[in-house]
DNA sequence: ACCTGAACACCGTTCAAGT
DNA sequence: ACCTGAACACCGTTCAAGT
């Protein structure tokens, strides 16, 4: 079996492979380091939003030209990656001790929600991107050890921790440009609920203002019916 | 309270609002129309992927210009939202009736399911989108119907709903770029954790073999975990 | 050895000009 | 009244040329 010749597109676990045996970049004396370009566009995702995180504007940033990122990085896909890589540490801080492990597991999940939604833009590139780097690595670790040490086989804990992760996730995403904060929004909502035709939305119509601010009960329902079925799921193994 | 002057973004409440308070534009003999645009959309997606999905490849598709496309949609924007929500009626088909509501509810998301990874460009252009066109709507009507007829209060049949559509919609996207079937990657995911620090993350190099396959068991667990926590939640009300 | 300026091949979007 | 050609202001990426 010899060497794929076709470049591993980054992200996934060829990637990541081929990324270790490479010769580490020789640091320079120069500023401009991956670091410092990683610092830079991060600081841009925040204040300007994922639109504005362009090679353009990374560069202008850092005083350098465009082409001087690509010494640093392949792609701006690279450069995605290990950004999406480095937000999630932020977020992966040990639960309270005393809890039991799905006291634990709502607290890691309610921590991360809350640590995405306060970055829409780094919420926004975690959408589809395969979560392989070593911080999201960590992150399974720890999850995959709380399964198990409840009671689940590694299998179904493997699966149970990727469930939970894709239902966080997906949770964010899905009021991703909704301000919720915004009264007008829900306010539309309710208005485009009520004025459906109740022949063919029956339910949408009678129960718009209810559908209208779901707000975060969404997530908390979602979340401790996982849970809820975890916890049955050990009961049964 | 008066008209707000800003233009609402495509895809919310308040723009699906407007949108039925315009007069509709008139029929044209000659042979572009928004159907033919969201046809070819739909087309080029499944052939070519959502990169693909440029206003000029559609245009050419339809031989006319870049420009007259904008005579029918306002902005791209606009176009992958019709488009995401025609998309969606695909899959939405009524289950076997002699099933009870959880068996309802798993054959949809199993459908849906299914029907996004035969058409992974769709489901990338699902992520992150507002759902709240006709079909979507239509969907969610449905799935209010049926938790509501399990026994769940209105606003907690919702939450649930909306739960169960951000995991399957989750759950596609996680794998979307990584082709499941093909062995390569799941070598690789499996070198990758075999090869990482024992000391660090040793759950991952213990079990890499069992993480390196999750395959479909991912999705499974978390349908039956939530569904599971559905019926506790029923019995609990 | 390192960085740059300038180009290339693409985007989405607009609009005066044609018919 | 409709459609077009051509432009505009952006992208990501590359590479000969400078220092």
């Amino acid at each position: 079996m010899h060497e794929p010749t076709t470049e591993p597109r980054p992200g996934t676990a060829a990637w990541w492979l081929a990324r270790e045996n490479e010769p580490e970049r020789p640091r320079r004396r120069r500023s401009l380091t991956l670091e410092g370009i990683l610092d830079a566009s991060l600081a841009l995702l925040d204040e300007r939003g994922a639109a504005a995180l362009t090679m353009r504007n990374v560069a202008e940033e850092l005083d350098c030209t465009q082409a001087s990122l690509y010494r640093h990085v392949r792609n701006r896909e690279e450069l995605v990656t290990l950004l999406v890589d480095r937000a999630i540490s932020v977020a992966s801080a040990a639960p309270p001790e005393d809890a039991d492990w799905a006291g634990k597991a709502a607290w890691s999940a309610r921590r991360f929600r809350e640590h995405l939604r306060r970055h829409p833009g780094v919420a926004s590139l975690l959408r589809g991107t395969e979560r392989l780097g070593p911080n999201s690595l960590a992150g399974m670790n720890y999850a995959l050890g709380l399964f198990i040490g409840a009671g689940l086989s590694p299998r179904v804990a493997a699966a149970a921790a990727s469930s939970l992760a894709t239902f966080v996730i997906g949770s964010v995403n899905f009021n991703l440009g909704v301000d919720t904060r915004d009264p007008e929004e829900s306010r539309h909502r309710r208005q485009l609920f009520r004025s459906r035709d109740a022949s063919v939305v029956p339910l949408l119509v009678e129960h718009a203002d209810t559908l209208a601010d779901l707000g975060d009960d969404e997530f908390e329902v979602g979340l401790t019916a996982l849970l809820t079925g975890f916890r049955a799921l050990i009961e049964n193994d």
